[in-house]
DNA sequence: GATGTCGACGTGG
DNA sequence: CCACGTCGACATC
């Protein structure tokens, strides 16, 4: 079952996030948009978290719902802040297709700190040459952040795109300390 | 070197 | 059909 039961709004100290819960677990994360992310520079100065303008929502939510709640705010935190997500609430991926899934499976064995490109991935599910596919699947990523595919860059280091905000993705980046400049430094753009 | 163009790939409009 | 979060090869200055 893919369909999303409940949408409820995560506090961070970035900004409200969107969850989204089907039955089987969080199948939807969204960036704020109260807090565009024209705002956001890469340097440490945190915003300050705002309350959960859900208000009543959280309290008419399901046990089990609200278990991988609290979960997801507090994974989601420690993720912002370049640290490691644990422990993560079920997903349900159901939504994506055969290659889809596959690509965020790989998205998600790379290391905090760590980049892959385009075509590496491509290239680890045996399919180079589908390195284009693959900035697609990326972008159908319903799980941000989470299913770290900001930790792609094109070839070469380039920054290559996000569909959310490219602002996000390098500040990502930067809280994790990736080594994401490429072996020629000069090799990325905004 | 710095640019263009082209084809391959999976998915959705 | 087309347009994408690409890439590498090759052509041409």
């Amino acid at each position: 079952m893919d369909r999303v039961l409940y949408s409820v709004p995560v506090a961070t100290p970035d900004g409200e996030f969107g969850a989204t819960y089907s039955a089987l677990g969080l199948c939807g994360l969204t960036f704020p948009v109260s807090q565009p992310a024209a705002t956001l520079s890469p340097d440490r100065d945190r915003r300050r978290a705002r309350p959960c303008s859900g208000g009543t929502a959280l309290l008419e939510l399901p046990p089990r719902i609200r278990n991988w709640h609290a979960e997801l705010t507090e994974a989601l935190a420690k993720a912002l802040a370049g640290r490691e997500p644990r422990p993560l609430p079920p997903f349900d991926l159901s939504r994506g297709t055969h290659f889809q899934r596959a690509v965020w499976q790989v998205l998600r064995t790379i290391k905090r700190g760590g980049t892959m490109s385009y075509g590496e991935v491509a290239k680890a599910l045996g399919r180079p040459g589908a390195s284009r596919a693959v900035g697609s699947a990326c972008g159908a990523n319903p799980i941000p952040v989470l299913i770290p595919c900001h930790r792609v860059l094109g070839a070469g280091g380039k920054i290559g795109g996000f569909s959310a905000d490219p602002r996000w993705k390098l500040l990502l980046l930067e809280r994790e300390r990736a080594d994401w400049r490429g072996a020629q430094g000069a090799g990325w753009q905004a």
